[in-house]
DNA sequence: GTTTACGTTGTCTTTCTCGCAATCAAAGTA
DNA sequence: TACTTTGATTGCGAGAAAGACAACGTAAAC
């Protein structure tokens, strides 16, 4: 709209009191701002400057315009520095989905950790079932996400995954933890407790249900996985879980985790997700390389690019 | 320092959700479109778009470099709606410089009538001595002044002069007003009164003295004009006025003014003056053509450019 | 009258921007 | 799977914008 180079040398001549001073300081020639200068008063209508034997004088509108030219630079400045900083990590916001209750001590340790290293990038996690966690990844509104099994949406894919098996839970002292591996006929046999439909874990154990051709009767439903592990810790009876949500617990040999025969719930993973084509900001890139590595080394087993 | 044609190609491309689309209402081809975004995400050092099949859309980046460019075109436009005033008479500050009293209710009903016509402009008079009034006028503190006699500074010059000779201005009963002429050497016969030394009237007088070689011993001096104005209208003596001064008392027939021998006093001009190669704004300067028409209405006289 | 310190104008060169056509890439569609 | 459609990218030549350099015009200062 209003171009720049004939401010600039306006604003230099003004500066130095000359054309010919201006066109040292800017290295162009005289004739360059003496054209520059006059094609603009013909473009605005008016005229910016009025020539002594010294030099030259700015008129009211040229006054106007040199204000106007060093406003335009503050407001280049202010956008260069906002780029270089989306450019260095300093700064922005990065939003998390995390699908069926991933917030374990050590996840949050690490966010902490991050937003550490990184003081200016703020970190915000949304934790919701695994369906939901891909739309808002899929809508970005989530820079990427962590979710239970794999995503079933064209536009998100996995960019990691870890497996993480589903394991029958179970107080120490209860008799299924004597076993090596469990049938999933066995489990009829106790007292289980299993996660709403809602959630992806249920679906899984339907599909092992229907994989099997039997089908397992839950003694208790509910949608909080808090309640379904002291379910199993205070010996009232078996739940299926994977191991990561039971952590602290069985490295403390307050629950045993057996395998079961399901090549279903033995194949489960945890995927890494991300929209398709999305550019991520360097500092969402960072982290995302952080969580990746927290899963590989949390989840010692074998992961797929 | 940040060009504008990549801001308006990556705008208009992120409005129509396609660059094909942008190029068609920007009326460009699209390759130049392509380039100009891919060599400004180039200097940033961060792309700016993502690609999907059905076009393109912004990262955080482009989103900022969008942000921006709406700020700057509001900018642009503030700007060039303000040169549009100063063009267009609608706005600015006039300063006038003014010496030895002009300010009759003739001259500050023709401001006011001014002021009228073009609203949003606003004009400042500084009264002072005429020496004083062609300093403000030399250094640009004032658009252009009006003074008695001529301007004696290379910097300045009268851009129009009105003669308006100095009279001897005495009350109607007063035996000089008999007379037809009269020389200065009569004057010593009465009680006269004249201004200050400062005043460029007095100045004037003076070299009319030094013209035939007298001397005129005033019983009053003072730095008023109204004062001395009343020293002749009630009937204490004369004294040596330029006809505009005495205006509203002469035509009332409450003084007469009668002119003397002296060429210098005859000769005597008020001046229109602007600082030489001085651009007015186009407000300033329609203030100028009209005092100056009347000048020259009101002072019938002959003047010269 | 000469010198000096400016801005302006004419002409050629360089750089920027653009348009056109060919090419590449991804997502539907038969 | 191959084909089509739609949109972005790349190579190349044309045209416009900006610049360099030299000659000129001009007003103050010496």
């Amino acid at each position: 709209m209003v171009n720049e180079i004939p401010l600039k040398y306006l604003y230099e001549s003004a500066r130095q009191g000359t054309m010919r001073a201006a066109s040292e300081e800017l290295d162009v020639a005289t004739s360059s701002i003496s054209r520059q200068i006059t094609s603009f008063e013909k473009e605005l209508g008016i005229s910016l400057i009025e020539k002594n034997r010294r030099g030259i004088k700015l008129t009211e509108a040229g006054q106007l315009a040199c204000t106007f030219y060093r406003e335009r630079q503050a407001h280049d400045e202010v956008f260069l520095s906002r780029i270089g900083e989306l450019r260095s990590i300093r700064s922005g916001k990065i939003d998390l989905a995390v699908g069926e209750a991933f917030i374990t001590d050590e996840f949050s340790m690490l966010l902490q950790q991050f937003m550490q290293n990184y003081p200016g990038v703020f970190v915000s996690v949304k934790v919701s079932g695994t369906n939901s966690s891909v739309a808002l990844v899929r809508d970005d509104e989530a820079h990427f996400g962590l979710i239970f099994d794999t995503p079933r949406d064209p536009k998100v894919k996995a960019r990691s995954k870890v497996l993480q098996p589903l394991h029958v839970t179970a107080h120490p002292d209860h008799e299924v933890c004597r076993k090596k591996v469990l049938t999933l006929e066995e489990l009829n046999k106790f007292s289980v407790g299993l996660p709403e439909e809602s959630f992806r874990i249920r679906q899984i154990i339907h599909l092992a249900e229907h994989e099997q051709g039997m089908f397992i009767e839950p003694s208790l439903v509910t949608n909080s996985m808090t309640l379904l592990k002291d379910f199993a810790k205070y010996g009232r009876g078996l739940t299926i879980l994977p191991d990561f949500l039971a952590q602290p617990e069985l490295s403390q040999g307050k629950l045993c985790a057996i395998p079961t025969d399901s090549a279903v719930l033995n194949s489960t993973h945890i995927s890494l997700i991300t929209r398709v084509g999305r550019q991520l900001s360097p500092s969402a890139y960072q982290l995302l390389i952080t969580v990746e590595g927290y899963l590989k080394k949390s989840f010692s087993s074998n992961h797929e690019p």
